[in-house]
RNA sequence: GGGGAAGUGUCGGAAUUGGCAGACGAGCAUGACUUAGGAUCAUGUGCCGAUAAGGCGUAGGAGUUCGAGUCUCCUCUUCCCCA
């Protein structure tokens, strides 16, 4: 799913400019293909389901194959190989697989433009891709590879699109979406940003469609419960809760019976039903289905022409908050049932059909877009809720606030606003006018995509029988090879004979199929179980693996997927629950969103020309620099800006590792008689090892990184000491090349061979730290008078307060400074600092 | 308009619970080696000051505290999400 954008184009050459580098001591194309051969011919990173060691899935979101590794990819999946390495050596088995996320609409465009078939198209793609993906020497195991473009992939969307219309979560209703005129197809509310194509960026307008959709809102209420999982960004979970958008308030009619409609009421939702009182006008969205059959003959021309100029606007004309609020009156008027008073009825753009009912009502007094719109139409303005303190007086805009008293508002006068809320919701209660409940900002997922690459939906129409969903022992519906690639708006199986001519699975009579496809986030809603057994044929997976592999103790991805994908998929392992096909209700434990990789200050794109291909770096420098550099930039979670001349302090310190593990302990022999001289290297030994452990468990490379290279800096000024023995020399290097072996895997493997060490590092147990040995035995003393710093002192690590101050006190700088004022106190914080406090 | 996150040298960024600001790296400077340097090694590098003493310094302003990058309030800026 990362670069998802990024579609478009086949690989290309016009990257390959000469950068300049450091030239490393080995040859680093030779090096990764070494080890990388090495490690494919022995099933190194072959993952077993029966190891007896404990389970850990590390899964990075994967890919959509748009023709060329990006840089970006090898930020969001470098980092997560060094964590899933990193989780292997502290004794795990790891599952941490890689597949391509392959339907979608680039193929498509691409087979309209330049008549290439998505599927060649797409499959090209991963086949460079994945040979891409392969030079970063990952620990993927090539074997669990999914494609979710290949009907033994995608025949199991269909049989889970079947299980959930059966248990009535997936249904066809006619209702207005989201177009993107570019992209020809309608979107879900999700893939609409400010109101333009999340894809294109075209601003997106409404239409009138027979649609998918899957019941996601029946889980709304479970969305919002993050407690089975521990280890969410807060912001993800914020960015989902406002998403679902829960609203506790009161459904209330309003009668329009005088009207001899077949509908006698209006219903609408409100938060404030204390406010009721206050209602002078009511407003529709122009697409309600009321506004044609209200709207008064004196009116009609005028309504109308305002509901079609309403249709050609995109929302992000509708919505802009610098538009006025303006709109038309239909002549018809329905009963407020508190007061009996009859209220105008108006159409006006600012209210969506999709969002709550299309309906609201209007209550100038206490809601500022109501109360605009009032003013501009000259519409009474009835104050009902008496702020604190209130002198009566004309109001310069809407009071919205819930403190305050009912007023106006017949037997309500004198309660509180929350007590008046509560009187109200219960008088509408008990007549039968509406009630209280609950609203969510959040709408079903809307899976039709009227587009060729992507999922048949497994539905027939048969003329008798109606709906019909295709048989389980018929799929999968394959998509037929020989389509025709058209932008036309409609899919292009409608017109494909074959496909579209059917015979009813009941009846046997002359039928058609759907010829929608599948959103593509139904195939990531559940790849995460096909990669515990992706061949398995008779299932969508094998439900021992399944259960034995998920849920996902690590997940890594892009942030932009905080209400798509990372929704979509917690609904969809929920529903799965419910149908008994899972057994646990949450794919992901844990969650990580690493950050965006810029270059030059700027994103990178095609246009810019400042796309950074991994791929020359990679020659260049060998993947072990790249993979380092990219995670030394900066915090994994921030993002970065790529820049040439610091990927070469990453190719200097390689070479001073590289030369450090190619000295010769024997010249150390004999070096110093001093049995002491054996802990000079231990302190910074377990030191190194203790941070770089606890930095790499909770994704804090760039630290990791730092305090390997103070190791490595270390390591250079004993040797040019010759300050210890062989032996301890060794042990120090050993430790350096196994912390190092998940971030850099190929420099570390040379290395451990080069010392001898047993094939293969990578399976080699991480080395631990004693808590004793890490300590400091000096420390700094900071000696402060009246917080600022004074002096400085080396003292034993374990002094005590008592001497401590008297040390401070003695300082000699400090003595000076004193010269005879009166010291008031001395605090000491243990291990760090004392303050002398002087008037 | 609402909500959230952030603002630290020339740059990327470090900094348990409030306790040495600037780790580590880049860049730059000086020197060494060298036919050469875009290699390597050494040293220096927040600002003012003289190479000293000393002072200033984490967007700006106030506050709490023995002590504030960190906590509180206000202002400004940037980014993200929602409208």
């Amino acid at each position: 799913m990362a670069g998802r954008r990024a579609g478009g184009a086949a690989p290309s050459g016009e990257t390959m400019t000469t950068i300049r580098t450091a030239e490393l001591r080995y040859d680093p194309r030779e090096l990764d293909r070494k080890w990388q051969e090495r490690w494919a011919q022995d099933g190194a990173y072959r993952v077993r389901d029966d190891d007896p060691r404990p389970k850990w899935y590390e899964l990075t979101m994967y890919p959509y194959p748009s023709g060329d590794l990006h840089i970006g990819h090898w930020y969001a999946m470098a980092p997560a190989d060094a964590h899933a390495r990193f989780m292997r050596m502290k004794g795990y088995n790891v599952l941490h697989p890689m597949g391509f996320d392959a339907f979608g609409l680039p193929a498509e465009n691409a087979a309209i433009r330049r008549g290439i078939h998505p599927y060649t198209w797409t499959m090209s793609n991963i086949q460079n891709m994945r040979r891409q993906l392969r030079s970063m020497g990952a620990i993927y195991d090539w074997n669990r590879e999914i494609i979710c473009c290949l009907p033994e992939y995608y025949r199991w969307n269909q049989w889970f699109f079947l299980k959930l219309y059966q248990a009535g979560l997936a249904y066809r209703a006619k209702a207005p979406a989201n177009w993107c005129p570019s992209c020809q197809t309608v979107l879900a509310n999700e893939q609409v940003k400010e109101g333009r194509c999340e894809r294109c960026d075209t601003p997106v307008t409404r239409r009138d469609l027979e649609q998918w959709f899957l019941r996601i809102t029946r889980y709304a209420d479970e969305l919002l419960d993050f407690s089975l999982f521990m280890d969410w960004p807060e912001k993800i979970k914020t960015m989902q809760a406002n998403w679902i958008g829960r609203s506790e308030g009161v459904e209330i009619s309003f009668d329009i019976s005088s009207h001899r409609l077949e509908e006698k009421e209006i219903r609408t939702f409100t938060t404030r039903i204390d406010t009721i009182h206050g209602v002078t006008f009511m407003v529709l969205a122009p697409e309600h289905p009321l506004v044609a059959r209200l709207t008064t003959p004196e009116h009609r021309a005028e309504v109308d022409a305002y509901v079609e100029e309403a249709r050609r606007q995109t929302e992000v004309e509708r919505l802009s908050t610098e538009r006025e609020k303006h709109g038309v009156f239909t002549g018809a008027y329905a009963i407020n049932h508190l007061n009996g008073e009859p209220v105008p009825i108006w159409v006006a753009d600012y209210v969506i059909l999709s969002y709550g009912t299309g309906a609201v009502m209007g209550v100038p007094a206490h809601d500022q877009r109501d109360f605009e719109f009032a003013k501009r139409h000259g519409l009474p303005i009835r104050v009902v809720i008496a702020p604190p303190g209130w002198d009566g007086s004309e109001m310069g805009q809407a009071y919205e606030g819930r403190e305050g008293t009912q007023v106006n508002s017949g037997p309500f006068d004198g309660l509180s606003a929350q007590r008046g809320y509560q009187a109200i919701a219960d008088r509408i209660e008990e007549r039968g006018w509406g009630g209280r409940m609950v609203s969510y900002r959040m709408r079903d997922w809307l899976i039709s995509r009227q587009r060729y690459w992507g999922t048949p939906i497994p539905i027939i129409y048969c003329p008798r029988c109606g709906t019909v969903p295709v048989p389980e022992e018929q799929l999968p519906v394959l998509l037929p090879e020989d389509a025709e690639f058209k932008p036309t708006g409609e899919s292009p199986l409608k017109r494909h004979q074959g496909f579209y001519h059917t015979t009813c699975p009941q009846c046997g009579a002359q039928a058609h199929r759907e010829t929608d496809t599948m959103d593509t986030f139904v195939d990531s809603s559940w790849y995460f179980l096909r990669f515990t057994s992706p061949h398995y044929s008779d299932g969508p997976f094998h439900p021992e693996l399944g259960a034995q592999w998920c849920p996902v103790d690590q997940y890594t991805g892009g942030a932009e997927h905080a209400v798509m994908h990372l929704l979509y998929a917690r609904f969809f392992i929920k529903a799965l629950r419910d149908l008994g096909i899972v057994s646990f209700g949450e794919p992901f434990l844990r969650l990580f969103n690493q950050g965006t990789i810029i270059a030059s200050g700027a994103k990178m794109s095609k246009s810019r020309g400042n796309v950074i291909t991994p791929d020359t770096y990679a020659q260049a420098l060998g993947a072990d620099v790249v993979r380092a550099y990219l995670m030394f930039l900066g915090p994994w979670d921030g993002g970065g800006d790529w820049s040439d001349a610091g990927i070469n302090g990453m190719a200097r310190w390689v070479n001073r590792i590289w030369d450090l593990v190619h000295t010769d302990p024997a010249e150390l022999e004999g070096t110093t008689q001093d049995p002491e001289a054996a802990r000079r290297l231990l302190g910074p030994t377990h030191r190194t090892i203790k941070r770089a452990v606890t930095d790499l468990e909770r994704f804090k490379f760039n630290t990791a990184l730092a305090r390997l290279m103070e190791f490595t800096n270390e390591l250079q000024r004993v040797w040019q000491e010759r300050a210890v023995g062989p032996d301890a020399w060794r042990d120090a290097i050993r430790t350096l090349l196994l912390l190092l072996a998940p971030v850099t895997p190929h420099l570390a493997e040379e290395l451990w061979e080069h010392i001898g060490g047993p094939y293969s590092i990578h399976n080699q147990p991480l080395p631990s730290w004693d808590e004793e040995l890490a300590k400091e035995e000096e420390i700094t003393l900071v000696v402060q008078v009246n917080g600022r710093v004074r002096d400085k002192l080396t003292v034993p690590a374990d002094i005590g307060e008592e001497e401590a101050t008297r040390l401070a006190l003695g300082s000699p700088r400090v003595q000076a400074l004193l010269n005879g004022r009166e010291v008031v106190r001395a605090v000491y914080v243990p291990g760090r600092l004392v303050n002398v406090v002087v008037k």
